[in-house]
DNA sequence: CTGAAAGCGCTTACAG
DNA sequence: CTGAAAGCGCTTACAG
């Protein structure tokens, strides 16, 4: 227990400025990068700070500064599964960013149908939060929005009020998806999404069959599937795979063209060759797909930047110079079309 | 932006105490629960509260406390994964487990084996940490014992300053689930493992073996197969799936019983009647298994909970009345055997 | 049971 | 370029 309890004295900056015979507001300079200070005391002070091992007290300064250098991230426990493939990818990248402006990030896990997320979310005194899965009618912004707590948000919002988001248009990242798979030469094709009522799925749909509209093609309704997972587990098999089956099956999600891609090898198809399958978000999934997975992919690590200097930039009373930002989107061609 | 800026006038502690007609003092002490004042008193400071919106500043409790009511998680990138099912599981029970004490959860994801380790884990303030996957030898907790800082980690240390540890026995884990396979009549085994020298796959393979022996059985050398989860996937077939095979396989993860078991099935034969597999962990995968893996369950809310409660004894100063905890196991009966 | 004073460790004006 | 003073908003002794 001894070395446990080691209980070093604490450093304060007026410790630091006793060693290198400076004034503390000197050493509040220097650390801070403020100018006001020659080259020559600047390096006396950094050397006194290495000495005694001095460390900010992050109490202080954000009560004085009223900046936390905490942002939070809403991240609802579901969310933080393993079949969210894609929110496990973006959280990750949100860390990493969060971590390059040199602030720390706060989970926050709340439900968002709780009674009290209100109260939770502003609770931490977080500078600003970073929200994502957010659809259209979503509480979440009206609450920070009403608080004047500042937050920027993956996805997009119906109020006006609501501004600051980072989105793709998913609509338009269809287009180079259905271009490639025309170019090769698919002419009848299936569509796999997710029942619900997202406006991304909204939005895929639409971009998918307008542009396959444009080059005079369509999506036969009797091989449009929709589901939940493991309804679609269940019957994509009868429905897309069978000997009356699309050249090429375009599915909503990775998540969805896995378990497309598995039943299909199930099946004995080689997708590539004998059905051509298609994703979206073109994150890392548990084990490769072979042949690999033709999908279009999300800038995760761009948007969790753009999210985070959005929030920063709001918090720093920079004007916000935009309601919104898209991000654009890239096709990845795999060996699956 | 009107509404965005909305820049509500903040509310003090003295706001609070003018409005109910007390000193700022009378409504801390409410706040705080410190006894001291009638019941009166306590609904009146109450209701101003709610009226005034009042929210503490949580900077200048910390400063005048020294208490940040953070605990932080050490969480490398890395593990951040889809392909880390038990990581993922972990994460989330600590952050509810942090939730249910009322403190905030912060994230640092720096590498492991990065030089700035040291700096990076002691510069956000927090009042203790959250540790996990941790070796025999992991530096980390020496970071921490050295500058003073409490933490709690789930899995052991070699050094005997390295306590308050919590953590499952794997050996005796196995005991059961040996008992259990011998108790269905299975009489031929395979054992699947990673190749890496984590003291659990140690212990895990004794443990199993251990328990073996003393039916007088034994794990067929042949049948032994090591290595990363990509050699596993290639190899597990022909090793050990072909007609020549064993009667049970004993896998060291549930990550790799899926393997196995996605395998097995692909090879025409049905798990718990062509083949028995188990696996260890029983955290959700991104699809269950049909039939269900027999695996042996960690109690990882359990975990979480006592983790997070050694840190704030830790924090609290509260005697750490051990060195380490060991928490039960259970053995979780699905239809693979 | 309640109040006035002091102080946690910084940084932000303000003087020199 | 540097220093002495004030104050951020709480809570912790200390008096009454």
């Amino acid at each position: 227990m001894t070395a446990r309890r080691a209980q070093r004295p604490v450093v304060r900056i007026r410790d630091v400025a006793q060693d290198a015979g400076v004034s503390p507001q000197t050493v509040s300079n220097v650390l801070n990068d403020q100018g006001r200070f020659t080259e020559e005391t600047r390096a006396r002070v950094l050397a006194s700070v290495e000495r005694t091992g001095y460390r900010p007290n992050r109490a202080a300064r954000q009560l004085r500064t009223r900046r936390s250098r905490l942002i939070g991230l809403h991240l609802p426990a579901a969310q933080l599964s393993v079949s969210n493939t894609f929110s496990i990818a973006f959280v990750r990248e949100v860390i990493e960013a969060v971590r390059r402006v040199d602030h720390q990030l706060v989970v926050l896990t709340t439900p968002v149908d709780s009674p009290d997320l209100d109260a939770e979310l502003l609770a931490p005194g977080v500078d600003g939060y970073v929200l994502f899965n957010v659809g259209l009618d979503d509480p979440r912004p009206r609450v920070l929005v009403d608080a004047g707590v500042p937050y920027a948000l993956f996805g997009r919002a119906l109020d006006p009020d609501i501004q600051g988001w980072i989105d793709i248009d998913n609509a338009a990242a269809m287009t180079p998806l259905v271009d490639h798979l025309v170019e090769r030469g698919y002419r009848t094709f299936g569509y796999v999404t997710y029942d619900d009522d997202a406006y991304w799925t909204q939005e895929r749909w639409e971009g998918a069959t307008a542009r396959l509209a444009h080059h005079g093609l369509a999506i036969d309704p009797r091989w449009l599937l929709r589901g939940t997972e493991a309804e679609i587990r269940e019957n994509v098999a009868p429905v897309l795979l069978g000997p009356d089956r699309p050249e090429a099956i375009i599915c909503e999600s990775d998540a969805l063209a896995e378990i497309v891609h598995v039943m299909a090898t199930r099946q004995g198809l080689l997708p590539g060759r004998d059905v051509a399958i298609t994703g979206f978000d073109a994150v890392p999934m548990r084990f490769e797909l072979e042949p690999s997975l033709t999908s279009v992919a999300i800038p995760v690590r761009e948007v969790a930047d753009a999210v985070v200097r959005q929030v920063l930039d709001e918090v720093d009373g920079a004007a916000a110079p935009t309601a919104g930002t898209f991000l654009p989107t890239r096709l990845a061609v795999g060996g699956s079309t």
